[in-house]
DNA sequence: CAGGAGACTTGTAAAGAAAATC
DNA sequence: GATTTTCTTTACAAGTCTCCTG
């Protein structure tokens, strides 16, 4: 029996799991967990990480089958930015070379623009104008006539004292760091938690957002307006009709309280460069985040058991004569080998210019019949998400190669590449093709299989552990490649990268005298052959071992920094690989999982650490 | 059925804390 | 013990996708 339920084990926290299979397995574990931790066990201790199961097994009774998200939800509103500090008369602000006292708000937006003084941001045109734009807008009338003209704003004193600020503050004494930090504890304790369900949970984001200059991605047309303070009249507030509602501060007034529990944030507010609905909102750790987590995977593997299918089916519809079946079949092609994202349309004028798969323009995909050695090249080359650009060349199959020409026939590059096709038609479709499928599904399939099998390819069962860690990591970094997670060369990346090689070195010089000292002892052995010296070599030898591991656990680092200069690991880590698939690997390895999970990561992943099992 | 509001996930940079080094 | 380096956490922007409305 005990044999039996490990095979089960072993099948169903695979990646490819069977479904069936599964759901035997959760009510076992909710039996078993029933019968663990017993009667005592009571709603308020039990963690949330069983929950899924347990109601899976349940058969989700009545709590999430109306779309509700909780019953009982209390906390206490979010903490709001302090106040302004008007500066101190010594520090001014000059205009066309004279001291100018700014009345106070005006005073708080230039203040903004100070702090930013050594970003590349207040270089830029767009960022310029549209500061001084809003900055006008809190002048006096008297400000605005003496202001005109950017140029001749002097904020360098006010640069200086922000950064003597800072500098101060790193100076303080620990006695009075320590009071700050006890009272960022205590307002932690006090707003970083609310009650859901009868657990204390912990709140994400328990501040609001202060005022400042914002700051878009890209080319982004409002880089620079003025992100305005937000009050409490600003705030809705979400929580049960039963809980003791929160305060707002002394002399102000909630916008609404309101009641929702098809949602899940705690408090919102409409911010004001987009006009979009800001949110307070649980961390990873919480239940409600965990098991969106978890189903997110779940319907990863299930396309995972029909994704052939869907292949044939869209390599099928290549040929179709409609042509927006076929622009629809192209473009779920890419998704799926590139791990593009879906594309939504943007309005024009409102954000950077970027694109995803359905919204690529013609000026994006360049066509070579011949390449190199290969046949039927597409190169991509466009700004997604973040401004972060996508470059690639890929050879594509030759039906795929002359669709492509079709659709560009007759067309300006900046016309859609698709134009009978966007994200709302592609996902329609997809979720004819299986419940629950959407175009980022594939990038969440494709990035956990990818792990799985470079995991499979790159670990060697008698490596040591550092060098089981580089496999991961590598196998990481294959995903992190293939959704493009890119980042900025470190700035004091050169430089490290020295300190570990001077490192290297000196271990390497350690090594070799390590190695002498053993052969000497060796020697000295072989001359006298008493205990003493049998001991001496006894000793070199565990030496010379603990540096030569020493010594490759320096190399693993440095080939793993080397590798790693440009890619930026954690956002596949935390979105994309299914942790079950990670666990896994840790438990058949016996590779520690504070290795790979830091703290809040396996915080985030509690479901999943507790869930897997050895082999998978 | 387009268009927009709303809700929630994903993404990078920067700040802050901890660890390593001088 | 101060300074530098590295790791962790936070901030908040920018996506995806759903749902509602007219």
């Amino acid at each position: 029996m005990f044999w039996l339920s490990l095979c089960f084990c072993l099948t169903v926290y695979r990646f490819d799991y069977k479904p069936k299979k599964v759901k035997v397995e959760l009510d076992k574990k909710a039996k078993k967990r029933k019968y663990e931790y017993g009667d005592d066990e009571d709603e308020e201790v039990r963690s949330f990480v069983q929950k899924p199961r347990i109601q899976q097994s349940w058969g989700n009774e009545e709590r999430y089958t109306d779309g509700s998200k909780w019953r009982f939800l209390e906390h206490k509103g979010p903490v709001f930015a302090p106040a302004y500090e008007p500066l101190p008369e010594k520090v001014k602000f000059y205009y066309n070379g004279k001291p100018m006292k700014l009345s106070a708000p005006a005073e708080e937006v230039a203040t903004f623009f100070a702090k930013m003084l050594d970003h590349e941001y207040t270089t830029k045109d767009i960022f310029r104008k549209n500061f001084y734009k809003d900055w006008r807008k809190e002048m006096t009338s008297e400000e605005k006539s003496i202001i005109t003209d950017l140029k001749k704003c002097d904020f360098s004193e006010m640069n200086e004292y922000f950064k003597a600020q800072s500098e101060a503050r790193k100076q303080m004494s620990k006695e009075e760091k320590q009071k700050i930090k006890e009272e960022n504890e205590r307002l932690l304790s006090e707003y970083g938690f609310c009650i859901m369900d009868n657990h204390r949970e912990r709140i994400g984001n328990f501040r609001i957002e202060p005022p400042g200059l914002f700051r878009g991605r890209g080319d982004h047309p409002k880089m620079g307006m003025l992100k305005r303070r937000i009050r409490p009249e600003d705030v809705i507030i979400n929580c049960s009709k039963d809980s003791k509602h929160p305060k707002p501060p002394p002399g102000t007034k909630w916008k609404e309280v309101r009641h929702d529990n098809k949602v899940t944030w705690l408090a919102s507010w409409t911010e004001n460069i987009q006009g979009s609905i800001k949110y307070i909102m649980l961390n990873p750790s919480s239940r409600i985040k965990g098991e969106k987590d978890w189903q997110k995977y779940e319907t990863a593997r299930r396309l995972k058991k029909c994704v052939d299918r869907i292949r044939t089916q869209y390599r099928e519809d290549w040929k179709s004569k409609e042509m927006r079946i076929r622009q629809r079949a192209v473009a779920l092609y890419f998704i799926d080998k590139l791990a593009l994202r879906a594309g939504n349309e943007k309005e024009e004028g409102e954000t950077a210019d970027t694109v995803g798969c359905c919204s690529l323009r013609v000026e994006h995909i360049k066509l070579f019949p011949k390449m190199d050695e290969q046949e039927y090249v597409v190169e991509f080359d466009f700004l997604g998400k973040d401004s972060i650009r996508y470059y690639n060349k890929i050879p594509v199959e030759k039906r795929v190669f002359k669709n492509l020409q079709l659709f560009l026939e007759n067309k300006q590059p900046e016309d859609d590449l698709f134009d009978r096709l966007n994200t709302s038609i592609l996902n329609k479709h997809l979720q004819e093709l299986m419940d629950g499928l959407t175009a980022k599904v594939f990038r969440t399939y494709n990035a956990s299989i990818t792990l799985q099998q470079q995991l499979k390819e790159l670990t060697c069962c008698d490596d040591s552990i550092p060098a089981k860690l580089l496999s991961y990591n590598r196998a990481n970094r294959a995903v992190a490649i293939l959704c493009n997670h890119q980042r900025a060369p470190p700035k004091t990346f050169e430089k490290s990268m020295q300190n570990l090689q001077t490192k290297i070195d000196e271990k390497q010089n350690q090594l070799s005298a390590a190695r002498k000292q053993l052969k000497a002892a060796k020697a000295n052995h072989k001359a006298s052959h008493d205990d003493k010296s049998k001991k001496a070599v006894e000793v070199k030898r565990k030496a010379v071992q603990r540096i030569e591991e020493q010594l490759m656990k320096l190399q693993m680092q440095a080939t793993d920094r080397e590798e790693n200069k440009q890619i930026a690991l954690g956002t596949s880590k935390l979105n994309y690989l299914d942790p079950r698939i990670s666990v896994a690997w840790c438990k058949k390895w016996g590779v520690p999982i504070e290795k790979i999970y830091n703290k809040t990561q396996r915080e985030k992943f509690a479901w999943a650490i507790d869930m897997a099992e050895k082999e998978f």
